[in-house]
DNA sequence: TGTTTGTATGAAATCGTTTACATGATGTTC
DNA sequence: GAACATCATGTAAACGATTTCATACAAACA
């Protein structure tokens, strides 16, 4: 691959003549300007990014760590944080974890070795000791949907309060029996099954039955089978995330359950079969969009500012009532 | 951030000798070892990959350009190849191009500006003139999903075949006034069409309509409410991908009608709503999974082997019969 | 004419690595 | 004890860019 030399050579200049024409800035004569232009389109040049980046350490470039790009929610998010940042001149880079720490931390330590400007992430539980270590050397991160300490600018919806909503909407149409199905080890989950909780406490109710399983439809799945067809089956079924639900939501379908007569059903996120089936679901829609919008901006700011201290933003989710809860009684 | 040069001073030896240490190879005393191992502990000091990539032009990086990371193909897809790529000591990013031909340029451009190894890419119809400019630079690039020209490894699923099948299995459900919803500006989506036109054919039979619109929900919705409640109405509706059939799917339930006695309904990919609506809907499965770990594999071999012919393979699209099309008459 | 100013260019340092080559020390072999 | 491996380390060049500093020439000014 041609270098500037090549183009310096070719053009009779030196290196620096090149970069200056590049870089269109200062006083380059306009007949030693087309003189390497028309060496750059013989040699094919493209100035190398890797040089460029070593020279100069600005990247413009911006890592989006995320536990499982297959989920709704985070396509969505990276969605969302690509294009906000396209409009400031930054292109993103996205990694995949899998739900696997391990990954998770090879990502952040080579996102950290690739100099890129900043990092977003939604961080597993584990890895907060990383993150606390490339805090230190002073690479910006914000954290998304999840908490990872204080030091981390971080954006979120108030699950608790969330759930609450969700859970008073499923309380009001007359469902007294209401089941939890949540997600274990994930810090979302605790926070959501927190207001799931207040919310029946504050009405002298308490759960039906609580389940907790990694989130995943295979487990939701299983989990939701057993509460449904239990000898004293709950009347209505929250879940805490979309992966639960559907698996959750095959079950209700294989028991031929009638819904919301025979069980109420609602959860969070919004994947796209919730307004597919029939009758439609109930959810906690997040506002994915201002989520990625916000840390990236988060971000940026961070970037230009490093010694500005951490904000942990919490975005309103949406309550999108549909037709799988009851109607609330008058 | 600390330097391989202050962890040489640090540990009073030269650089060199830090770097054979690190890249444990060669003759390093034990003891001088371990003094180094102290000087990086303290420093926190982490080799700069900029710098490495510089020197020796290995990244271990691969690039994939998808069009809509929010297409649960697409999302399958990323997870594979990295999956695959891992296993063989890659990372790899994901950039999403949002359907958009200069973001898809611009990506294709920083992509091989960062010296990656190589690049997998589903390619929007423009990307052609780029992708020749890069493989010229001999960047190894496999093409997913859509042809790009002889030049590159290709692999994707018969389309043509898959649709025939698909046809076929709706016509033998006793279907007469099949409809077709087609994506536009689609590769697949013509190679799709024409599978369909076929298959009817071959039973004298002629569709009863075609659409072409843009690959979105609500052209889908629009186009199929247009179709289904005309005053000649189809009694089945193939569409060719998964946000279409969304739409379409919502157009149905809108009209109240009945799958499948009033109107037959079949799609490719496989979204997960198709398994939660009742009844369930008669899909083309791609090996998506399959379709990514193959385009890793070509693209690791290509990178070994940069001389090879392009290879084309094309995989089976699994039909997978459920309920949405009337059954057989025996 | 001599000084100043503005424009156009080049030489060389620099970023953080790896590695070919050189050198020094130690031990082995005849 | 001379010759020779073997092991351990250092020196310096290279990768491809940017940028500071220096230089050269012209035009402008006194």
């Amino acid at each position: 691959m041609a270098s500037i030399k090549d183009v310096a050579q070719r053009a009779g200049v030196s290196i620096a003549t090149v970069s200056r024409m590049m870089s269109n800035k200062t006083f380059v004569k306009e007949e030693t300007r087309e003189r390497i232009q028309v060496a750059i389109d013989e040699l094919n040049y493209r100035p190398n990014r890797v040089a460029q980046r070593l020279r100069d350490s600005q990247s413009h470039i911006l890592a989006l760590i995320v536990s499982d790009i297959q989920n709704p929610f985070f396509s969505e998010l990276a969605r969302a944080v690509e294009t906000l940042a396209r409009t400031r001149g930054y292109s993103v880079f996205i990694c995949n974890t899998d739900e696997d720490p391990v990954l998770e931390e090879r990502y952040l330590e080579l996102m950290s070795q690739e100099q890129v400007a900043g990092v977003i992430i939604s961080p597993s539980r584990k890895a907060a000791p990383k993150l606390k270590a490339l805090h230190k050397l002073n690479i910006p991160i914000v954290s998304v949907d999840r908490r990872a300490g204080d030091e981390f600018d971080t954006v979120l919806i108030d699950n608790t309060e969330a759930a609450q909503r969700l859970t008073e909407h499923v309380i009001a149409g007359g469902h007294q029996k209401i089941a939890g199905l949540y997600g274990e080890n994930s810090f979302t989950a605790e926070e959501r099954l927190v207001g799931f909780q207040e919310a029946l406490a504050a009405h002298n109710l308490s759960a039906h039955e609580v389940r907790r399983c990694p989130a995943f439809e295979n487990e939701g799945y299983d989990a939701a089978l057993a509460m449904l067809s239990s000898s004293n089956p709950p009347d209505a079924l929250i879940c805490s995330s979309a992966l639960l639900a559907t698996g959750a939501y095959r079950a209700v379908q294989k028991l031929g359950l009638n819904i919301p007569d025979e069980v109420g059903f609602a959860c969070f996120d919004d994947p796209v079969w919730t307004r597919c089936v029939n009758p439609a679901v109930t959810v906690i829609r997040q506002p994915t969009r201002h989520i990625g919008e916000t840390a990236a901006e988060l971000l940026l700011k961070r970037i230009e500012e490093p010694s500005r201290s951490a904000s942990l933003i919490r975005l309103q989710g949406e309550l999108v009532p549909r037709e799988s809860v009851r109607e609330p009684v008058a």
